[in-house]
DNA sequence: TTTTTCACTGGTCAATCTGTACAGTCGAAG
DNA sequence: CTTCGACTGTACAGATTGACCAGTGAAAAA
């Protein structure tokens, strides 16, 4: 009785389906079953599931921002000036280019990633950042190389 | 004669496309030939195109973390020895609640974010990657709400 | 113990989608 | 004027989907 579906824990059949879904590309729902060894109507009973459950949110598409022309993605930290955080997250929104932003413990109050075409184009979204009514101080670093790319696999594997 | 198709600028068409793939889910090649008002074979080449060109990786799910138990993201900075890069990385892909690491420019060595199941659980991490031979300070900090969630949408929007 | 509940199986059905192919159109390049 | 590449419209066989349903088994409730 916890009142929270959010809570209820994936089986090592939920855990096999997303490895397959994270793995097999666009593999269908019927290949899924076949692969598992289970009914079709099983898995898509699962999915259902997992999508309500709010563990799936969609299938995007994952987009390789270097090979469309955006080749660097820089890390910032954010200050901003105490009760500004409404009106900067939403100058942020507004940046194209910034495509991440956290509020964080720590010195500074926000931590963003943003991606860009070249330097001088980094150096131009920095500035647009720095100029947001409500920032003080915005100190960046580049991304130099990716040597471990966003991967939930791992968590997955350990529910097997 | 560039000798790099990764040049090749998207036109309008692969952007619609792009946006249409990470809008409506699981939306089908035919359903998006009717939408974008073009012949269902252009799509089908376009997408192969893209995936040829690596714009389009895959369509993995959109897993929520949170929603199988880690509640927490936390970024790091790691600053490590030098010449122990190599051995470092490797230790920390060992680590499964590493979901990310970049080798950055600045002060520290490596940007690393972290899921954690309960703040007990983030210290265990923290530790453990503390204990990696090769590191020499590690400077955490926890995400508290996520103001923008990862996006690309604004950058494709862009080449319409 | 008996009953109820629930997930899973294995099967069907019509509708849709996919991969593939092919001939015709069109504009740009040669 | 011809060639080339991209797009259209069409076609077809095979696979997939969503929706059902009756039957089974195991675990929870009575």
């Amino acid at each position: 009785m916890s009142g929270d579906d959010t809570r209820e824990t994936l089986d090592a059949l939920d855990a096999r389906l997303l490895l397959l879904l994270v793995d097999e590309d666009r593999i269908s729902v019927l290949e899924c079953a076949r692969r598992l060894g289970v009914a079709r109507g099983t898995i898509q009973a699962r999915l259902d599931k997992l999508f309500a459950r709010g563990v799936i949110a969609g299938f995007p598409p994952a987009v390789h921002l270097a090979a469309i022309g955006y080749e660097l993605t820089a890390f910032a930290w954010v200050e901003i000036s105490q009760g500004n955080r409404g009106p900067v997250i939403e100058a942020l929104e507004a940046i194209n280019e910034v495509c991440e932003a956290h509020a964080t413990t720590g010195t500074a109050d926000l931590f963003i990633r943003v991606a860009a075409r070249s330097h001088t184009d980094l150096q131009r979204v920095i500035d647009e950042v720095v100029a947001v009514p409500g920032v003080e101080r915005v100190s960046s670093s580049i991304a130099l190389s990716t040597p471990i790319p966003p991967r939930f696999r791992p968590l997955l594997e350990r529910l097997l």
